[in-house]
DNA sequence: CCTTAATTTAAGGTTTACCTTATAATAATC
DNA sequence: GATTATTATAAGGTAAACCTTAAATTAAGG
């Protein structure tokens, strides 16, 4: 049997957060790290140290992080898995999308390449996650995203919801309930005063949701 | 996000190993546990006094451990989710049979009841696992196995192949190559001295395999 | 009943991944 | 250039799972 327990989960989370940080800034600093996962500084730099040793990242010191190529490479994987499961859970399994992350969390750190790869060729393979995020390639291309936030939109315009963001199921579910999901269209009614809460139309139902919420949605515009 | 990695990997392979050991005994031995586990006896020991603080096992000093029926249950969902995503790797994914526990054995632990209903639904409520072991249900009943060892055959009997059992990846791939698989048809042709290497039949093919190989093998007795 | 073998406990270690509370070093700003 | 804020390091701790070696305890057989 053999249990040696030494899970790769930790580093592997700690790939994907510097990934996703590290797409709008360069350098990640070590603090925006330690708050995106929830941990202490002193943790987090503890990781960091052990992971420079692993040429997973590079430490700039009082500058910040950044993946190495192995790193990249590595980061992509993980997020391809994790996209790919959370396809799985949707489509093949029927769970609700609102609900799928966390589970496909656990399930990106369980299987090899080999799993990963017979997953994509049974869902066809698939080019988003059921919240509209790319799926990088086995070749560890990241596609680019496409569609502007719904927060640039004026009123009148309308659109069609192309990502939902940050993937927590309550923020998910809040939306959902609204009648926000992917590929709904909807139009901007009205903005309040002062970049204030958006009124939008989805279908034939008038929804209020605040700035806070709106800038989790990234949509495409559609001519009227 | 929130990293917080305490895996419950280790005590769920543990209830799985008690569980295991205890179908043939009642009390199993710990020195039998941490061999089955390839730890030592002093860390088994250690981990037993946890699982008993947290009321998944009974030890009675010196003569052994006993799963409480908290434990049992548990043990029994641990297996039910590895038998189910070995039908998954090999249903869904197509891969072969001989190598799909290793990655179910990581699955096992990633995912919880609403997700392990769901694929049992998706994969048709199966009943047993791709090497012929009885998946435990929801409620956590384990159905009795059937057959006998193919060592209690004689020579001339027919028979069908109903479990395959130590889930080692050599041992699976060996018999596979030889022909075995479930559902195979085979008859001893010959019985070498002082119970020595069978000789079967398995189609149009004659195969011989040790007396360790034959007894990873349970059969269905056939007329002929 | 006594010796032997199995079992348990004690003691001390390791690694990973977290924590807190300092202190030191550097960068950025006034 | 001195002050302030950020970043890093040092020091000491915890908990889970593993390890080894050695001593104590108990069960079982002769
Ligand atoms: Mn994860
Ligand atoms: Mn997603
Ligand atoms: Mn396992
Ligand atoms: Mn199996």
């Amino acid at each position: 049997m053999s249990v040696k327990t030494r899970s790769k989960e930790s580093p592997e989370m700690y790939l994907k957060s510097i990934y996703q940080l590290g797409e709008t800034d360069d350098l990640v600093a070590i603090s925006a790290l330690a708050a995106h996962l929830s941990i202490s500084p002193v943790s987090a730099t503890e990781m960091i140290h052990r992971m420079v040793s692993r040429k997973l990242v590079q430490h700039i010191p009082y500058k910040g992080i950044r993946l190495t190529e192995k790193g990249r490479k590595q980061a992509l994987a993980v997020i391809r898995r994790h996209r790919l499961w959370e396809r799985f859970l949707t489509d093949r399994l029927g769970l609700p999308w609102e609900r799928v992350h966390d589970v496909a969390c656990q399930l990106e750190h369980a299987a090899g390449p080999e799993v990963t790869e017979a997953l994509a060729a049974d869902l066809g393979y698939p080019r988003k996650c059921p919240h509209g995020n790319p799926i990088p390639t086995a070749e560890g291309e990241m596609p680019d995203p496409e569609g502007i936030n719904l927060l640039e939109l004026t009123p009148g315009e309308m659109a069609r919801v192309e990502v939902i963001q940050p993937e927590d199921t309550e923020i998910l579910e809040h939306l959902s309930s609204r009648g926000l999901a992917l590929g709904v269209e909807l139009q901007v009614i009205e903005i309040a005063p002062f970049d204030g809460p958006r009124t939008l139309s989805i279908g034939d139902r008038k929804v209020v949701i605040g700035k806070e919420m709106a800038s989790c949605i990234t949509v495409q515009p559609v001519s009227i």
